[in-house]
DNA sequence: AGTCAGGCAACGC
DNA sequence: GCGTTGCCTGAC
């Protein structure tokens, strides 16, 4: 592979792809070294792996024949002041937040592998949902070669359709292997419209349509609308986001009324301040 | 050995 | 509507 195989992209906002990997958004990134140069590769939907790498802050090289793909991915031209300018005034917490974790974009992932991903998330902490992901995409996607190392696409809903819960369970996935086999059959045979919930304007429809899916509740439905969709408004509540407003924001309230609250108080990207939120709360309380 | 995780559905009231 | 309980698995 010769060096103009790399593109350098312009930075024109802060970014650390270390923390928007370690942001509990992105499962299977793997550390990959091209020509001397320490970064990550990871399949984005169902084409070659892509690869990354920030040799130094204001650096980032990528794949050139990956480019567009990469830099719409980790949401390298999104503009960061216009996100930040509708959060709310004088908040020391979200500040203090944003502080700890600056480079960190919402990326936008293709929104099948997004949804399946989280369908595997429940009551899991990241290094299973990894190690899941991993064997999820190893078995039954399509492999890639990249730099010595192989790379698996997500398998598509019609693979995923196709394949058994009990082959499914040898991936530790548990109860959640029927959820996911059940998502993949009802995505492929239509009863699901997955492209209804990319591209309605109508927020409740999307939300309403992917918690028709069993095993989808309203904490991966948001995660699904705000990871796969960039809406950036979607807000979804973990166990960590929930501590981090009762103890830092003295909500005493819980479920729909937390959640009403929340995006009424955060705005129209509730959801870009939730990732700061959750990434500080995670690592630091 | 028991408990507990980045949730959900089913059931009780 | 609200609160409780079981669920696969792996890590402590």
């Amino acid at each position: 592979m010769s060096d103009s195989s790399f593109i350098e992209i312009p930075l024109v906002h802060q970014f650390s792809l270390s923390d928007t990997l370690k942001s509990g958004q992105l499962f299977h990134w793997e550390s990959l070294e091209l020509e001397g140069i320490q970064g990550f590769a990871g399949c984005i939907g169902n084409a070659a792996p892509s690869w990354i790498a920030q040799p130094d802050a204001n650096k980032v090289v990528v794949l050139a024949s990956e480019l567009d793909r990469t830099i719409r991915y980790f949401g390298l031209d999104q503009d960061l002041q216009e996100i930040h300018g509708t959060f709310p005034p004088d908040d020391p917490v979200l500040e203090k937040a944003m502080a700890y974790c600056p480079g960190i974009r919402i990326a936008r992932q293709p929104l099948w592998e997004c949804l399946a991903t989280f369908i595997t998330s429940s009551l899991k902490q990241v290094a299973h949902i990894r190690a899941i992901s991993l064997k999820v995409r190893s078995r039954f996607g399509n492999g890639f070669e990249l730099g010595g190392q192989e790379f698996f696409a997500y398998p598509s809903p019609e693979v995923m359709a196709g394949i058994s819960e009990d082959d499914l369970r040898a991936c530790s996935l548990g109860y959640r292997a029927k959820s996911l086999a059940l998502a993949g059959k009802a995505i492929a045979e239509g009863s699901i419209n997955l492209d209804l919930v990319e591209t309605t304007e109508d927020e409740s429809l999307a939300r309403e349509e992917l918690m028709k899916l069993h095993g989808v509740g309203e904490k991966i439905a948001n995660c699904s609308l705000l990871f796969g969709c960039g809406n950036w408004g979607a807000f979804p509540i973990d166990v960590w986001i929930e501590r981090i407003l009762r103890d830092q924001y003295r909500k005493r309230v819980k479920g729909a009324k937390l959640q009403d609250w929340a995006i009424n108080y955060f705005g129209p990207n509730a959801g870009y301040a939730q990732q700061y939120l959750f990434h500080f709360a995670r690592k630091t309380l």
